[in-house]
DNA sequence: ATATATATACTCAAGTTGAGCATATAGGTG
DNA sequence: CACCTATATGCTCAACTTGAGTATATATAT
């Protein structure tokens, strides 16, 4: 028998973090002006969580949701539910196509980096870096000394290198300033933070799970097509690469990028071009969705014997 | 505020695959002659869920946890509790070091390929698959037509492929074997399993939750120095090469394996050499653990612009 | 001494990637 | 209209990485 005897009553909340890119800007959904994620509670009548958060998302926005994927499970004992039940949090990531109004502000639609501004290197590095958040933590660092500080420097610099920013870190480095103090979260067990570095902040500890789901987004995007699904059925190379910098908040080499795509055997032309684009005209290309069925990807960095 | 208040009261349950290399087979901890994985109950006193599993573990094994990583969340209906609770399972992929007596057989502990025999690749292709794991997939693609036998197809050609056999699709085979019905599971809406694919079955779905389990540890090993935590102090880049393999199921090009091991500054030699392995004495190395904060990897495949 | 292991060092061709030059074709401007 | 500016698209090339060896060293067993 497995020890479930043991086991106390909790109450189970769903959260999403559902992203759209509107107008080359990559949003996330929000309620509260910001301040919140989308939260549901878990309904008994639905078989799977999975299906749980489809249904209950898609009734929410009106739209169909192409992807979702369990981000985290949480439950940490600063979160108490009014009745006294432990909540235990269990958030998503879904994805969704681009709505009707592109570059227009649709309500409870927020920028990643809204919350994260250093996060955002597509025009360079971002100088609230340099300005605002690199000194304090240096200031952080030399708050101790010998062993402890030469750990807590090496972590500064293995998450903010400057020279070979990785962007995958979204959480770690979110940890790490909420760690020097630098960031406040709600109801967690800290001491108040008295002058924050820049970035909005959000209650409980969504913008965590936020900086979770940005993170796992960031990482998928190099070895599955989830692109695709915040795109149009029609799209250009050029718009491909835009949405993939906005998640990646990172400028893209334009020919390298059109081969990796290409060669991947990812797209295929519609036959249509588009003049829109403010030059010479783009050729349309449409997601070959066959692709997720046949090659199940995976890059083996392994050094395999024999062939 | 968040939409709690729907919330109904659930039981939670903790599940671990405990992991450790015994004699250069790769084991789980197990229950019950192997038909369970531990399971614990969630205590309320306990500042985290992470802390909780480590704890509990830890108590259970008298063995400190190297790692511990959350796997994925259950709450599928046909798991209720007796007390009218439903269950929702939080599964943890945790790995120790290597028992004492090697190459003995430690109570408890079983082999991943007893599970999943069709995933050792490490003596060539399992005969288990071209005699009786791809037959009876072919089976279930013929036994429909069309659009859906197409689907079918490229589905087990995807997963299946034996001339590009790729080690961590270890989850979807699994669910693709469940979906043909050619493994049982109990307690699950199906019908029951009248002549099974060769491989031990587990209880409820914890063969499942052991797949998912090894398909993120076979991941993780390409990218973060996570087979340390499997190997005593000091070790052979032979012994590391054998770790590997018998993760990954996979036979390795031994000059290359030590030249990416070396290259990426993993290890150091510590000095001393032994003989214990056969023939020329091999140098014994140690993991260099400070790399783990300076280095926070990731394989960037995106196409950066300038430098 | 010889056979057989494993360990370790080095090489080389093929493939991949980073960086950029060159050309095509739209719209806007004097 | 000639020309400027954008974006799109095609192609090249050197540097780096990877796959697949050959070659040599040094233990133990017979």
């Amino acid at each position: 028998m497995p020890a479930t005897s043991g086991a106390r009553p909790v109450a189970i909340e769903l959260n999403a973090v559902l992203v759209a890119l509107i107008g080359d800007e990559p949003q996330v959904l929000t309620l509260e002006d910001g301040a919140l994620l989308p939260s549901g509670p878990f309904e008994s009548d639905h078989p799977t969580l999975q299906t749980g958060v489809r249904g209950w998302v898609e009734r929410q926005t009106h739209h169909p949701l192409g992807y979702v994927e369990q981000l985290y499970t949480f439950a940490d004992r600063y979160r108490e539910s009014t009745m006294g039940y432990r909540i235990v949090s269990i958030s998503y990531l879904g994805l969704t196509r681009e709505r009707a109004a592109a570059g227009q502000h649709e309500p409870g639609w927020q920028s990643f980096y809204r919350y994260f501004p250093w996060e955002d290197w597509r025009e360079g590095p971002p100088k609230i870096l340099a300005r605002a958040v690199l000194p304090r933590l240096k200031g952080w660092v030399e708050a101790v000394s010998d062993n402890a500080r030469r750990e807590r420097r090496q972590r500064v610099d293995g998450n903010f290198d400057i020279d070979a920013w990785n962007e995958e870190l979204v959480l770690q480095r979110y940890e790490l300033l909420y760690e020097a103090g630098l960031v406040p979260e709600a109801g967690r067990p800290r001491k108040p933070v008295t002058d924050p570095v820049p970035g909005e902040p959000m209650r409980y500890d969504h913008r965590r799970i936020l900086a979770t789901g940005i993170a796992r987004l960031r990482a998928k995007i190099k070895y599955r097509p989830v692109v695709f699904e915040l795109m149009p059925p029609d799209f250009t190379l050029g718009q491909l690469q835009r949405a993939v910098e906005a998640l990646a908040g990172r400028p893209l080499h334009k020919q390298n990028f059109r081969r990796q795509v290409e060669q991947q055997g990812l797209v295929e032309e519609t036959g249509a071009t588009t003049t829109g684009t403010g030059g010479r005209p783009a050729k349309l290309y449409r997601f070959r969705r066959e692709i997720v069925l046949e090659r199940a990807v995976a890059g083996s960095k392994l050094p395999l014997a024999r062939s």
